[in-house]
DNA sequence: ATGACTGTACCATCCGGTCGGTTAAGTTCA
DNA sequence: TGAACTTAACCGACCGGATGGTACAGTCAT
């Protein structure tokens, strides 16, 4: 079985496309994530693309769900009875895609644009995070916080809103990490 | 001097507009912020509300800066020798436009969208603000999640993300305050 | 040959922006 | 006074470019 220039075989052409949409998104804005430049920058059609994703509104749904399966398989890294685990991971994925041009938040604002009902899986699955958020804790009120903080880092990086400088995100990360920290003692 | 049916003299038109356009981008999302919408929305044409705002990005320029003047008229409502008056100030707002159908950051959203740079103005008031907390307070760390909390509250209601209930929510709020509350006891 | 996949030409719609009216009020001046 | 003119505010037809989507012929591995 050996390489084969066309027919990529199953959703290799898919992810590439979605990767390419990421990729616009990211340099050139929510607004400008449109089929055509989509298949530009993927290397390939308008036609191809549409053969993948069979509307914009199918493209934009699939980005969604593969980040959100990207999100969920970070999650499954990490230890399985740590507490505090959901809380934990959200912060990690935040700093692991650091400096990455590869983030969610983007994907969730070309969809917002577009078509607010396609964050509906978003919100299905916050939804199970923030139970599991408030299961993992005895102190709600904290542990929301600490979730909306992390939310407030996604959306400051991705509208390039100033942050203090890279220093003082540092310790702000190193705090939320003791505050995750204390959240687990008041749990035991 | 009297009534004139027509000619609403200096900025009435103006604002009406910059109101359909929130109303517009509430009900209808970000994307769906077109010129022909808005005029619908605010009762002209087209072209009047090309007379008010010679183009799209001086609409929503517009929407942003009287966003952002509404936002500072507020602050200065707040008692001026307040410790961490300005993290207030932002806490104060997000409570005090609950279930309004009005805030600040559909505006965003859409400005957002249609062109990055249109941003710029907000950053610009944002870093100033971000200045002022961290020197309303010695625990920078702190006082800076208790702004990004604040800012994932703003995005949580603007993209109808789950929020764990109206009762968390307040809990929230309270627990914020006194949070801030610490910070100012931290500093004397 | 066949079926998975690609590329291109094309269409219909939408949207931002232009432009030549139009209406009503105010101003000038004989 | 009142006719001529100016100005502010707005209208709506139209244009050109972008965009989502369709149709269809072609290509390539098997």
């Amino acid at each position: 079985m050996h390489e084969r220039p066309h027919s990529e075989v199953g959703g290799n052409a898919s992810r590439r496309i979605l990767e390419a949409a990421r990729t616009v998104a990211m340099r050139e804005g929510a607004g400008k994530v449109t089929i055509e430049s989509v298949a530009r920058e993927a290397g390939l059609s308008k036609g191809g693309v549409l053969y993948n994703y069979p509307s914009k509104k199918a493209l934009l749904a699939g980005l969604l769900d593969q980040m959100l399966t990207a999100h969920r398989e970070l999650f499954e890294r990490l230890p399985e009875n740590q507490s505090s685990r959901t809380l934990r991971g959200h912060l990690e994925t935040i700093v692991q895609t650091e400096g990455v041009d590869d983030d969610l938040s983007m994907a969730i604002l070309a969809a917002a644009a577009s078509d607010p009902q396609l964050l509906d899986p978003l919100r299905k699955e916050l939804t199970g995070d923030i139970e599991r958020i408030l299961s993992e804790t005895q102190d709600a009120p904290a542990a929301m916080i600490a979730a909306l903080a992390i939310q407030g880092l996604r959306f400051q990086r991705l509208l390039k809103l100033p942050d203090g400088g890279a220093d003082l995100k540092r310790r702000v990360v190193e705090r939320l990490r003791t505050m995750i920290d204390e959240l687990e003692e008041k749990t035991h």
